[in-house]
DNA sequence: TCTTATCCATGCGGGTTTTGATCGTTGAGG
DNA sequence: CCTCAACGATCAAAACCCGCATGGATAAGA
């Protein structure tokens, strides 16, 4: 588990890279927003702590970045300022979750742990949430003993929303995902598909639903109870 | 939210009281140190402002005997001093923040703020408030074991209240920050949003109620026990 | 060529947002 | 104490937007 560690004043630095070392974390540490980029943009982290005082970019302009090159990792972000405007500010920009200074390790470990958690489980060359496996090799859906093909968008988008399993992925996400960064696909495109998909699910009898965050995009939901 | 005001000289407890008063947090003041003990030990109150000169017993003391009693309440110390000395004392017998006079009044609000932050604080994708979780990701309300979608405006009109507990928010930071500010939205849309979100707060059975001030905006209240 | 996958255009249905009307509340002034 | 005006709450209807499904067009591969 890789965690990348954005943080200007060395000496937390160095703090919070030990506690997360202690927890067998890999991390790497830089000291300023556009490192911060450069090394966030291979997208091979877990999670980023991203400080929002920074020199260089500020770590809200780090984030909005990521998001625009549409990097999913996970962003935990600290600052020491207490203001709402900051707080949904940083949610604005793309960060998941966000801690004010000074914080409690014990909780940073918590959310750190949270971040991380979530994520469809990948054995062999299949991707399984709940009672549904896809299998990445011939591209079929199984459920219990029924099994169907899936086109090739269709296996792509179904692959995210498990892999995401239970975030909601948003819209623009599956269509730079499954479509590419510069496509001109539509939102009707990934709705059709969405309904294909939606489609299988029910001939399977599957447990799980696609659910639709309005405006926003889609998640895998296991009714409850 | 609850805060005990400790202070000997009236006037300043006075303007105490009016200041966070006025941004909704129920105060009680007391003039002496017995009495400070006898209040805070009932461990009613989210914070308290102690100032360390007191008759009777003085703030250390007040503050070494609530942690002796396990009372975990954060406790701002106030004072005229400003020696390291004075500081270090304070802090170790059990303040967790420490302000000298003349202080103001919105560093205070802030640091008050600071110490009460788990309510309306965000965790994970969700903001809570008492008994009321807004779920960011999937735009729905819940308490307790129910929960209720919410439309877009209703669910960023919800968030800022939540964000900004317990201080009012005035409509029309409602309107810009909701509806942008460019819009010619008026009055009554925020009217009609808040009356669906009463709505659905009552069929929630949540405790907490949005409340009007007239002439300026709506809040959040926890109608006191 | 025939099949399969993908894309695009359209219209329906339902949820969301706006609007206007009505009625209740509050506070000031007579 | 009464009246009035300003403000706020609520409701219902209308307008609007979004998501969904369908069917046909187009492209790609057998």
């Amino acid at each position: 588990m890789r965690v990348l560690i954005v943080e200007d004043e060395k000496h937390l630095a160095e703090a919070l890279g030990q506690l997360l070392a202690e927890q067998r974390y890999q991390t790497d540490i830089v000291y300023d927003g556009t490192d911060a980029l450069d090394y966030a943009l291979t997208g091979q982290y877990d999670a980023i702590l991203l400080d929002v005082m920074l020199p260089g970019l500020d770590g809200l302009e780090v984030a909005r970045r990521l998001r625009e090159a549409h990097i999913s990792t996970p962003i935990l972000m600290l600052t020491a300022k207490d203001e709402v405007q900051d707080k949904i500010g940083g949610l604005d920009c793309g960060a998941d979750d966000y801690m004010t200074k000074p914080f409690d390790a014990g909780e940073l470990l918590a959310r750190v742990r949270a971040l991380t958690r979530r994520q469809g489980e990948v054995i062999g060359n299949c991707v399984t949430v709940d009672d549904l496996t896809l299998r990445l090799d011939v591209r079929c859906l199984m459920c219990g003993d029924d099994s169907v093909r899936l086109g090739f968008k269709e296996f792509e988008i179904m692959r995210l929303l498990l892999l995401s399993f239970p975030a909601v992925v948003p819209k623009d996400e599956i269509i730079s995902k499954v479509w590419g960064l510069d496509s001109n696909a539509e939102d009707n495109n990934v709705e059709v598909y969405i309904s294909f998909l939606r489609k299988k699910l029910s001939f399977l009898h599957s447990r799980l639903a696609i659910r639709t965050v309005r405006k926003v995009g889609y998640f895998l939901e296991v009714p409850q109870s």
